[in-house]
Order: structure tokens, then sequence, then C-alpha cells
DNA sequence: GTCTATAGCTAGATAGAC
DNA sequence: GTCTATCTAGCTATAGAC
């Protein structure tokens, strides 16, 4: 067998900025198998099942980087509930590039990708709610009012995303990140 | 000439629900042309310039329509403020079906098409904003403020619709609304 | 103004050499 | 495991009859 010319790790961080920026019906094969470096053909060695497979295996590297850069810190009750929600903000926004880069999520939630990958999906964004709510219940919380103010911090990333880049300015995303925090901080 | 077979007017809206569900990249003329129930050619007879134009055309509807039903309604100093809101705020939900439909203009800041349709995307935004920033104005608040909510408004609109589709329940979209309805209403 | 037919192309996917 | 070459289906867009 032949040396891998490109580790998993880097394969998927190519595909994953190609479909974040061109949503998974504006991403061709061609374009996939460039930003890697690979040929098509060795794109479908690594994923038999093509597009459908590499945008799965990309929704799984997300769902491992939300697990681990959201939900464990958020829940991590070691740390100062003010210092994970910092960290948290931080690590968002350097995901989005401070509001440059499409959300892979959303770039998947049009009707005919939701059959595909509606499960995984959801798992994330359940995941991320979760996370959330275990940070308000450290502030005191009810968990009542956790799972409400945890669905309007994804609620607020997604929209404010949405509109930053309509508006082509990152004010609104920079904003929303600001009153995540206030909705935590400030009484 | 023979007699048109559709409508400019239901043209239009068959073509929207098409772009609407599937986004520009995943919509194929053969779908378009299926939803108006005329042939491809027969849309380029219509459109010249192909799906670009008919993208072009849905939109200008859509911002003909958020000025009529929400601008104008939200600017009208003759009714009172809290009566152009609640209007306002069953027309949003009519128009995405109770958070049923995804939004044309997130269908459209996906696929790397801002580029084609950066220009209309922005000026239908900053009227929802403009609207929503005269209601502000006229409920007492400071220009600033009122700009401030306006796009808050958005956000939550195009954020909850986003988490309302992955998840799979209506519950975000509906809760935004009164979210809404509550940032102006109550103190 | 609408249709059928088709050109010309690019998409996703596969075969087989190395 | 990666490559070149190629298949077929679907795409956008056009030509020309009615």
């Amino acid at each position: 067998m032949r040396p891998q010319k490109v580790t998993n790790q880097n394969l998927i961080e190519g595909l994953m900025s190609v479909i974040q920026s061109k949503g998974y019906n504006g991403s061709s094969l061609n374009d996939l198998a460039n930003s890697t470096g690979l040929q098509k053909a060795s794109l479908y060695h690594r994923f038999p099942k093509g597009k459908k497979e590499i945008t799965s295996a990309v929704l799984s590297f997300v769902e491992e980087w939300v697990d681990i850069n959201i939900v464990e810190l958020l829940s991590d009750k070691e740390q100062k509930p003010n210092e994970r929600l910092k960290i948290v903000i931080e690590n968002i926004d350097n995901l989005y590039e401070g509001g440059e880069k499409i959300c892979v999520l959303r770039a998947l939630t049009m009707d005919n990708n939701l059959d595909l990958f509606g499960n995984q999906l959801k798992k994330i964004m359940t995941n991320w709610i979760i996370g959330f709510t275990n940070l308000g219940i450290s502030f005191g919380q009810s968990e009542k009012e956790a799972k409400i103010k945890a669905e309007q911090t994804l609620i607020l990333v997604q929209g404010s995303l949405i509109v930053s880049k309509a508006m082509s300015t990152l004010k609104p995303f920079q904003k929303s990140l600001l009153a995540i925090k206030n909705m935590y901080m400030s009484p």
C-alpha cells in the first residue's frame, strides 16, 4: 500500500472549509478534491459513499469539536461559571472567525439536505443547548430558565451570523456574543 | 401571440417556494419549471437570463412584500404602536407558516451567491430594520436604542427559523415572535 | 407564448494501471 | 493509496416548429 498523502485531520479541515463557504449543493467533488490536494478518485477511496459520506464526516468532526470546546467546558464545575463562559465565547468567536464564516449547520438545514443530515444536526444543536443549560444552572438559574436561555444563545449566534453575512459587517455577530455574555453575567 | 398560461404573480409564487426550500444551487431549472406548470424553454422566454434572473425576480417580490407588510405598517403613525406591532407579527408568522418555511434570504446567503444577490439581500434586511426602528421610536425609544432592537428582531427571526428547522419543532420560532412582542410592549 | 428536441457541458461516480 | 481516463446522468441554455 502507498503512504497517505494527507492525514485524515487535514483532509477534514479542507473539506469543511469548502462546505462551510459553498454549502452542500454548491460544493462539487472537484472543489472538495482541490481543497485537499487529492484527486477525486482518491477521495472516493477514503469516502466510498462520496459527497454524502464526506459531509457526514465533517459533521462528526464538528460534533466532536462542539463537545470538546463548548459542551464539556461549559459543564466543568471545577471552573467558575464566569470563566467557563468567557473561554467558550472566545472559542465560538474563533470558530466563526469573528463572524466571517458561515456555520456548517446552517449550510445544511435546507430541505434537500435535512433528510440526509437532520439527525446529526439535531444532535449537535441539542448538545450545544445542554452545555449552556449546565452553565445557566451553575449561575443559579432554574433548569427551565437555563434551558430557555441556552436555546437563546444558539438562536443569537445563528441569526447574527446570517445578518452579519448579508449586511457584510461583523458587528451583529460581535454584538450578539456580547449580548450572550450579558445574559449570564448581569442580573 | 399565444395567451399566457400562467400569470406573473402565480409564476413568482411557485418559483419562490422552490428556491426557498432548495436554495439557489439546489434548484434546477426542471424543478423551477415543474413548480409553475411551464416548460423550461418557456421560463427562458419570461426570464431570458435564466436562473439568475428568476432568483432576482423572486427577491424583488420579497422586497415588495416586506415593504408593504412590514415596513410601511410599522411606520404608519396613524395606528397605535401596539396595533402595528401586533399585525406585523401576525404577517411574519404567516409568511413563514408558523416556522415551517425556510427564509429565502437565508437560502441565498449561503451557497456563495452573495456576489449575485448581495445587494438585494442587503436592501431587504435594511428596510426591515428601518421599519422596526420606526416602531421603536414610536414607542419612545431613542433612535440608537430603536436601531439596536430592530436589528435584534431580524436576528431572532432568522436564528429561530434555523433552530426550529433543525430541531423539527416550531416552538423556537413561536417563542421568538413572543420575545419580540415583549421587547417592545413590556418595559 | 409555449412547446419539443437537443446542444454542450459539468456533475457525481467508477475502472483499472501503478 | 493515488492516479488518469472515462461513463452516465443531470444540468443550463438554445433552436426552431407551432
